[in-house]
DNA sequence: GAGAGCCTTAAGATTTTCTTAATAACCAAT
DNA sequence: ATTGGTTATTAAGAAAATCTTAAGGCTCTC
C-alpha cells in the first residue's frame, strides 16, 4: 500500500525512531523537526496520515491539525509525553483521531497507524489489504487487529510483549534476528541495556505457550552466537 | 446511502471535527467557516441535511435555515453553545427541525442526523437503511433510534454513556479499541487525561448490567496493555 | 431548590506482566 | 575432555495495568 507518513517531533531522536518502524513497514516517510516545515509539506505532499507531537516550539501541534482537517482531512496521531502537563496540552489535542504517550513500544504505534489508515481507507488514496494486519503461514497467525495469535486452529493467550517479539520475528521469518535487534524493535527507546537475559525469557515463554523447545525446536529456532529465527 | 450533508460554524475545530464524525459515517461533507460561501452551496449541490452554528459573523444560521426553507426544503439542525444568550438566539433557531447545545458527544450528532435523514425520506434522494441504526449480532441489539439496548430478549437499561461506548466497541467488534480511541470516539472533544480511569469506570458498570465480568468475560474482553475488544 | 440519576475522580486492592538474578545446561574450539 | 563464552531455566520480587468501590459534583426535572 506504501502510505505517506508525515511525522513531526522536535525531539530529533523520536522522529528517527518513528521514522524506522515506519520504514519497517513499507510507509513512506516525511520527516521534519518543527511545525512550519511540516505545514509547507501539508499542501505539497499527497499525504495519508500523520503523526504530531503536540509540544512543538514553532507551531503546535493542534494548529498543524487543523490545518490538515480544513483541506485535505487524513487520519491525525497525536504524540504526547507522558509527564506532560495537563493544563499545558489542553485542548491541543482536540481533533486528533488517536493519542499515544510516550514512551511507546514501535507495535503498538504501527497498529495503530495502520487501524487509521484502514478506517479511512475510503478518503484516501491508500488501499489497505489485509496481509498488512496478518502474518499468516504454516499453521500460525498473527492477527494485529484483535491482537490474537493463533497455531494450528488453536488460540495462544499472548502478553503485549511476546505478541510484539513473534511479531517481529515471523516478520522476519527466513533470517536470524539478534537479541539486540529484537530488543530494539520490541522495547524501542526505552533503555539500552547489553546484559540483560529478559529477552531470552520472554523467548522462552513464547516457547512455552506455542508447546515448542530449544532442544527441539519446531519454530523458534536459536542460531548460536547469532540471534533466533523462525523458518520460511 | 452516502447523504450530502452541509456544515457550517466559525468555530474551525467544531466543524472539522463535526466533518470528520460524518464522514466516518459515510456521509458526505461540504464544509464552510462562514455563512456566505454555505449560501452559495446550497443552490449550487443536492444537499440532504444541514448543520448550522446559529451564531455565525457574516449570515447567521436563521437566515440560511429561511434560505433552505424557502427553495429546497430539506432537514436543518442547530447548533448552539450551551452557554449562549437566550436573548441572543431566541428567534435565531426558529424553523430548525432540531437544535443540539455544544459540547455535544459524537454518537448523539450521528443519532440526530440520521433520525432527520429518515424523517426526510420521502423528500429527499436519500434510501436509508435499517442497518445504519441498528446494530445486532449474537444476541446483542443496539437501536441508536431508541437508544435501547437489548441482550438476549432482555432489555438493558443504559445510560448515554454506556451506550456510546457499547457502540463503538460493537462497530469495532473483532477489533481491540485502546482506551485513548475509545475516550475520543465517545466524549469527543474533551481533552484526554491519560491518568484517568473514567473509561474503565463505565467499562464496569457496562459489565455488571450485562451480567459479564473482567476475569470471565462474554463480552467485553480487556486485552492487557492494549484496549477492550468485543469478539466478532 | 430538592431529589434523582449520571458522571468523574481518587485511592487502594488485585491481577497480570516484566525484569532480575542465580544456576544449570549447552556449544565450539582447543 | 576442558574451558570460556553463550543460551536455558526457574523462581521471586518489582512494576505496571486494570479493577473495584465509594464519595462528591454536576445536570436535569419536577
Amino acid at each position: 500500500m506504501a502510505a505517506n507518513i508525515l511525522i513531526v517531533d522536535d525531539e530529533q531522536a523520536i522522529a528517527d525512531l518513528v521514522e524506522v518502524y515506519l520504514k519497517n513497514e513499507n510507509f513512506h516517510v516525511f520527516k521534519f523537526y518543527n511545525g512550519q516545515d511540516a505545514l509547507n509539506c501539508i499542501d505539497k505532499e499527497k499525504l495519508d496520515l500523520a503523526i504530531l507531537d503536540v509540544m512543538l516550539p514553532d507551531v503546535d501541534g493542534f494548529s498543524i491539525c487543523q490545518k490538515i482537517r480544513d483541506k485535505h482531512n487524513f487520519p491525525v496521531i497525536m504524540l504526547t509525553a507522558r509527564e506532560e502537563e495537563i493544563d499545558k496540552i489542553t485542548g491541543l489535542t482536540l481533533g486528533a483521531d488517536d493519542y499515544i504517550t510516550k514512551p511507546f513500544r514501535p507495535l503498538e504505534l504501527i497498529a495503530r497507524v495502520k487501524a487509521q489508515l484502514r478506517r479511512f481507507t475510503k478518503y484516501n488514496s491508500v488501499k489497505p489489504n489485509r496481509e498488512e494486519h496478518l502474518i499468516a503461514f504454516s499453521g500460525l497467525v498473527l492477527d494485529l487487529d484483535s491482537h490474537e495469535c493463533t497455531l494450528n486452529e488453536k488460540k495462544l493467550s499472548l502478553t503485549p510483549t511476546e505478541f510484539s517479539i513473534l511479531w517481529v520475528l515471523c516478520k522476519n521469518r527466513g533470517r536470524v534476528v539478534s537479541s539486540e535487534e529484537l530488543f530494539h524493535e520490541v522495547w524501542g527507546d526505552k533503555y539500552f541495556t547489553n546484559n540483560n537475559n529478559t529477552v531470552m525469557v520472554h523467548i522462552r515463554h513464547l516457547r512455552e505457550k506455542m508447546h515448542d523447545s530449544a532442544e527441539h525446536p519446531k519454530y523458534i529456532r536459536t542460531v548460536w552466537g547469532v540471534g533466533y529465527k523462525i523458518e520460511k
